[in-house]
DNA sequence: AAGTTTACCTTATAATATCAGGTATTTTCT
DNA sequence: AGAAAATACCTGATATTATAAGGTAAACTT
């Protein structure tokens, strides 16, 4: 399915996605061409799904971060749904089977800020939450 | 802390992290030595911390992501931790506090796998899992 | 009020990407 | 089996983009 140079390149562009052609072609020992092209069916096929950014929230002034375990309340789950789509701090959300319907991260500035997020939601849902303390993996792509 | 300028950096980086210095000059209307300068900040800064590729997991072979909450037993956080950070099948991990230590996404190819996978842990730690059904928001940065 | 810093500009040069055309190898079809 | 087509690569020319150098105006500092 991927050959060794498609992960050559994908491992590559993970590193740094703005590293320009002609040093992944030198890197993987093929022209800049040829890298273009399988660049370019990477997409098609639609394996890269794009290029963005890493920005460090600590550094915007998020600190913390907290995981969310949302359970609507009978009849508001949509309405939840809706919520944690609109507001920015929510930085993540999977909507998962069992109770607990979604588990989402929250980007806070403060301990107190949690407050005045959760208050949002509190009479639509039951939610419980975890600090963040640490991060012994951050976001990686599945092993290929 | 972030001017309109950077904002619009940011975002236009966000969106597609290979977009060419010159476009996003035209775009923000400065000249492509000044987006150059404020980029190389941004970095130096530390809030671009750097540029990555999004990959799409069902592309490669992983239909299926699961939510695992990890509870070590007594003795074995290190070694639970540990074997979370190798295997490449986990995709994520956040240590939380709260007894269930570790929440951790895992890239899977089938619900079997699942069962393969949580038993090189299964010795060490209390585990529930969850399978997500669907993800309401992606991997987004903290709102600037 | 003079000096310094900052954030920008323009222009020239260097680096990179893309395009066009060609070749060898493998696959497909008759 | 042999012809045709497709694939994956190449090189070299051209177009695009990035960077470096040098300069200006405004804002801040002493």
């Amino acid at each position: 399915m991927l050959d060794q140079v498609d992960q050559s390149i994908l491992r590559h562009l993970v590193e740094n996605a703005r590293m320009s052609i002609k040093e992944i072609a030198q890197q993987v020992g093929l022209s800049s061409p040829s890298i273009s092209d399988r660049i370019r069916r990477l997409e098609e096929r639609g394996i890269i799904r794009g290029y963005t950014l890493d920005i460090d929230p600590k550094a915007l002034g998020f600190p913390l971060q907290a995981i969310v375990h949302i359970r609507p309340l009978p009849g508001k789950l949509h309405a939840v749904q809706q919520l944690i789509e609109e507001l920015a701090a929510f930085g993540e959300c999977d909507k998962v089977t069992g109770d607990d319907c979604y588990f989402a991260r929250l980007y806070i500035r403060s301990i107190e800020e949690l407050d005045t997020i959760l208050n949002k939601i509190v009479e639509k849902a039951e939610t419980r939450t975890s600090i963040v303390k640490s991060q012994p993996v951050l976001r990686r792509p599945p092993p290929f």
